[in-house]
DNA sequence: TAGATTGTTAATCGATTAACAATC
DNA sequence: TAGATTGTTAATCGATTAACAATC
């Protein structure tokens, strides 16, 4: 379906963009030029062009882009038009923020299962959803057409639970454990790296402090 | 201090070069060459020395890196050497997911106070910090040094509430808010849309079934 | 000294910006 | 038709990789 591979560089500011035509479409804007986006977004006219134009000619000369028509289009491109299927591994405190952030699943990302491996929590549910202990998980993935799993458990085990993942077919990873994982080039990994987040914003203060 | 700008994108390799490092310590390993290097985090030996020379001349010839030195080095420029002083702001379950992850007091973020303007809330104390009123952020901040907000509210207050950040001398924010902030531009600010990297997640699921 | 490996310059590659012809 | 704005090519800029002289 794709004609060329497109950039990580590009697929990570899609969301960006999504989210501003979104706002535009609540505001009940139906057209909007590349310059005019550019102001709002504080990025160059030409690199919205040209971002866009890798997934087709999405606008129109002399007219600019239809805001819900582009607002539904990266929706696709991105994946939003259909279901997802996730489970979560590990019911510590990111674990239960996760399923409790409703947003996830107005995009179609449901939350079928949570998994522990402290048969204290085992039974509990949250949200609604009962957390199973972890020798479940690979029958249950199989037997729900699971396809993201979201690893929020510490490091020491990620590399071991995400092997099992890989043997039972998933397909993607959103990894919050502090390592690399390697799996499969076919398996998908989106790694949130929270510290290293917050080290970036600490290198960029003390960096700040220098300049003055 | 800095001689250069360095760009955000070597920045953002120097909390990975610093967690392998780390690694390496604890196994007891004492140097490492940039081959070796490149081999175990999959990147070139190139970049690596590319990267560790925005900083100044960490190896020695015909020898390598010093581990322990490099680790140590790594960790001033991050500014991990001094501490910082953070309040978070929301007491959801995703600030209490945060002040729960011992890690970061590890590396020297120390969590100083929990604001939320739900007054239920308000009085409760998670782990040992007590949930304050959003009325006393503000001189809180100024009285106790604070360098870091973290925004772990909805974005429809995060604006409102960055500013006030900004105005009572807030040096950086850490924004889980989906929402860009406008800031000067001495301010700080670092995101976690977490929502845009599950949507990248989702892309990349879905441009690797159309290669099949 | 010989071998190893850095620091650094030069070459390549990719991403961004500029420019403009195509066209609505 | 005239004006506006895209799609796209060309120019620039920055980041990565390769190569190698410097040096431990």
């Amino acid at each position: 379906m794709e004609e060329k591979e497109i950039s990580q560089t590009v697929v990570g500011r899609l969301p960006r963009y999504f989210r501003y035509l979104g706002e535009l479409k609540d505001e009940g804007i139906e057209r909007v030029s590349s310059q005019e986006l550019s102001d709002i977004m504080q990025v160059t006219a030409s690199q919205i062009r040209q971002d866009l134009n890798n997934f087709g000619g999405f606008g129109q000369q002399g007219y600019g882009y239809n805001v819900g028509f582009l607002y539904d289009e990266i929706g696709k491109i991105l994946g939003l038009h259909r279901e997802h299927n996730l489970i979560i591994v590990g019911a510590g405190h990111l674990g239960q923020a996760l399923v409790n952030y409703t947003n996830f699943e107005r995009r179609g990302f449901l939350f079928r299962g949570i998994f522990d491996k402290d048969p204290q929590v085992c039974g509990q549910k949250i949200r609604g959803i009962t957390v199973r202990p972890m020798n479940e998980m690979e029958a249950f993935v199989q037997e729900n057409g699971i396809d993201i799993a979201v690893l929020a458990i510490p490091k020491t085990s990620a590399v071991e639970v995400a092997e099992q993942l890989v043997s039972c077919g998933i397909k993607g990873i959103w990894n919050f454990a502090h390592v690399d994982l390697r799996v499969p080039e076919r398996i998908q990994v989106e790694n949130v790296h929270l510290s290293d987040s917050l080290m970036k914003l600490s290198y960029n203060l003390s960096s700040r402090e220098d300049e003055e």
